[in-house]
RNA sequence: GGGAGUGUGCCCGAGUGGCUAAAGGGGACGGGCUGUAAACCCGUUGGCUAUGCCUACCUAGGUUCGAAUCCUAGCGCUCCCA
């Protein structure tokens, strides 16, 4: 099998069936080969930005089977840098971690961040604020330069990110940059270990989702035509950025609908346990999102109750498990009771058990979403997952 | 026994005549967290028949239009001298 060449094992719906609450069924189970390992969708990947998952040791990401982890290229860069990341061999040895890896190209970062100093077609100049005040310069061939150093199995292209609300001239206007500098990633990256990701934008607009995916097709079939390389996977960027909940799926939808079927599809930041499984519907295929980990540190878990925030008052005397369904270690071996204590106490091992359990939770729901795709039960398990306690963890 | 100081809301602690139901911490209680500037941020924290009223700054008196703030006595605690 080639590196990167998605395998459709199955799929659940055909893209005009609908759920009882009127979601697009169109689910698939899928994999692909990396460098370090297979990927298996739909996959929920755990973020951090340093190289590390706040919290959580690789040798636990093996255990609860978090196949791709992410770190940031941003963050990275500015610490500890590059050269430490090349002397090191890469960062799956500098950290120690030896599964598939995926790094965010950090255009995220410095929009969000609002560290954007002047984005143009040669790329953005940004300060570093957060670090040491310095500034930089990135062109779309730096990123990929940067990125290759990292080393990591996947990699973003650099794109532009709006937030919500914004003036649709605005979303215009990133859209198409985030496309032209697309089609530079897909020119200069040079690893072909590496896969390479394109990002689809577009903000609420549907006719600029739809053309942003036609430009990043173009922009492909151009390159290839010269000789080089496609889009390994396509990144949905844009959303979880303020919108409500429900705004989403009034374009996801029909953005999947319009990706390529043969390239796997990443819906970006998006991590609460029932949007992913209303855009597993959809036809996305990877996730990430801080929210397990975040909310987990904070003191507050997914269960199959919904969120559980284990600092309230009604735990004190609770020496049950944190969820009875669950088959995480930290469930099998941690009472409500103690954990209530750890996040009361500010202790870092109840935001790191909490954590725990939050991943163990969402790669375990993508894990039962892919087996209900693979043995034709996907309809049924998502009206179940819809009408149980859980569902309202919105 | 003598001298000096001190006593504030669940706790610590500011406040030395009106702008004080009383700063600021802590604790407690609750909420938030979506391609990680987040082991963080935001509320609430005397009572009630609730655009007002009652009770409150150790206790009891007093001065004053008005006192947590000034005076007297008592009680408690701290330190120093015997």
């Amino acid at each position: 099998m080639s590196l990167f060449e998605l395998q459709i094992e199955a799929r659940a719906g055909d893209g005009t069936q609908r759920t009882s609450d009127g979601m697009t069924l169109a689910a698939r189970a899928t994999n692909f080969e990396t460098a370090h390992g297979t990927v298996q969708t739909p996959l929920f990947m755990p973020v951090g930005t340093h190289a590390t998952v706040k919290g959580i040791t690789p040798e636990v990401l093996s255990e609860i089977g978090a196949q791709i982890v992410l770190a940031n290229t941003y963050h990275l860069y500015m610490r500890p840098g590059t050269e430490v990341l090349v002397e090191a061999g890469g960062v799956h040895k500098f950290m120690n971690y030896h599964g598939p890896m995926l790094t965010d190209s950090g255009g995220f970062q410095l929009f969000s961040l609002e560290h954007m100093m002047k984005p143009g077609d040669d790329g953005v100049s940004f300060q570093a604020r957060d670090y040491d005040g310095s500034k930089h310069h990135w062109t779309p061939e730096d990123n990929m330069r940067i990125q290759e150093e990292i080393g990591a199995d996947i990699v973003m292209q650099l794109d532009q990110c709006v937030g919500y609300p914004a003036k649709r001239e605005d979303v215009e206007a990133s859209t198409k940059l985030s496309w032209e500098w697309g089609e530079r990633c897909l020119q200069s990256h040079a690893r072909e270990d590496q896969a390479l990701f394109g990002i689809v934008q577009g903000g609420m607009h549907l006719d600029l989702r739809l053309e942003s995916v036609r430009q990043l097709l173009a922009a492909e079939e151009r390159n290839v035509s010269a000789g080089g390389r496609r889009f390994d996977g396509f990144g949905i960027g844009g959303y979880s950025v303020g919108e409500p909940h429900e705004t989403m799926f009034e374009t996801l939808p029909a953005v999947c609908a319009a990706m390529p079927e043969d390239r796997p599809r990443y819906l970006m930041g998006v991590g609460n346990p029932t949007t992913l499984v209303r855009a597993v519907a959809a036809g996305v295929d990877m996730f990430d999102c801080v929210l397990p980990t975040r909310t987990g540190r904070m003191g507050t878990a997914f269960s199959s109750e919904g969120r559980m925030n284990l600092a309230n008052a009604k735990y004190t005397h609770d020496h049950g498990p944190l969820d009875p369904q669950c088959e995480c270690s930290v469930c099998r071996n941690y009472s409500r009771s103690y954990l209530r204590h750890l996040v009361k106490q500010g202790e870092m091992l109840g935001g790191m058990l909490l954590s725990q359990h939050n991943l163990f939770y969402l790669l375990d729901l993508m894990r039962r979403a892919r087996a209900a795709i693979l043995d034709g039960t996907f309809a049924s398990f998502y009206e179940d997952w819809m009408s149980s306690p859980a569902a309202n963890d919105y």
